[in-house]
DNA sequence: CCGCATCCTTCTTGATACTG
DNA sequence: CAGTATCAAGAAGGATGCGG
């Protein structure tokens, strides 16, 4: 019924790794679920709603440019984790709010150095591409 | 040349929003590359690595079942984006190296609070998708 | 040894249309 | 208003074989 990753996943659980140094990795599943199109921003939507809070259309509304389908699948697979809570209220017409959990919004405060990170390195990310291509190119062009 | 996302794809990038309050969110594009299915496990191996250098075939040892096309396509977009040096060695047989950067060091060092988040509440993820999975299953029973 | 080219399969996303 | 069903397109992942 959801076709988003339903599997748990644990792609490169290292736990049975500890002959090295200890430091596991983020274990997938998560991570992934993390890397789709709209979870983050759904979380964060969420975050800095009044109590953490939206009702659905005033979540999608503030999603630039997208059709129900991706923002509730989204938000489907986030219930299903235990991030978000969903409330039903059997009005005509009906209303649903979605409620980031505590849990939810710990994950987005685990998020906060990834920002960090991309604030102080993105411009040289980018940089970097766009020299590799440039590289890439001189190659080609020569051949 | 890469099929793997080219696009520099700042997917939700948040600082044309400061309207609200100050929390820019993890822009996309890298976030994506994280979530891939290898990325984050490449950069950690290299990471233990003496001198933060693999060669390539050590590089695709330790990493479980998998051909070589998968970890030469991601370690080509570490490369673009200036997280993994290649050191090339033309003797023969050829022999080749990758490092991690300094900036690629740091992107591990952000992830390092997801890696608590989960170790935190990985098994109360699970237990939610139990939970959700068995009373899916008990409505579609009642029809 | 290194890794690219090719082909194929699966998953994700998006567009559209239709119910309570 | 909220959400599902269906279909189509595209991207990612994997297997295999060739070439430097």
């Amino acid at each position: 019924m959801i076709p988003l990753k339903k599997s748990i996943h644990v792609r490169s659980d290292e736990r049975a790794h500890d002959d090295h140094e200890f430091r596991p990795i983020p274990s997938n599943g998560i991570c992934t679920r993390l890397g789709d199109k709209w979870t983050v921003q759904v979380i964060w939507r969420l975050s800095v709603a009044s109590g953490r809070r939206l009702r659905s259309s005033a979540l999608w509304k503030e999603i630039d440019g997208i059709t129900q389908r991706m923002p509730t699948l989204t938000v489907r697979n986030l219930e299903r984790d235990g991030l978000v809570m969903r409330h039903y209220f059997p009005e005509v017409p009906p209303r649903v709010e979605y409620e980031l959990t505590e849990m939810g919004a710990g994950i987005l405060r685990a998020l906060q150095d990834i920002n960090f990170w991309l604030r102080d390195n993105l411009s040289r990310v980018e940089e970097s591409r766009r020299a590799y291509d440039e590289a890439e190119l001189e190659i080609s062009r020569r051949l």
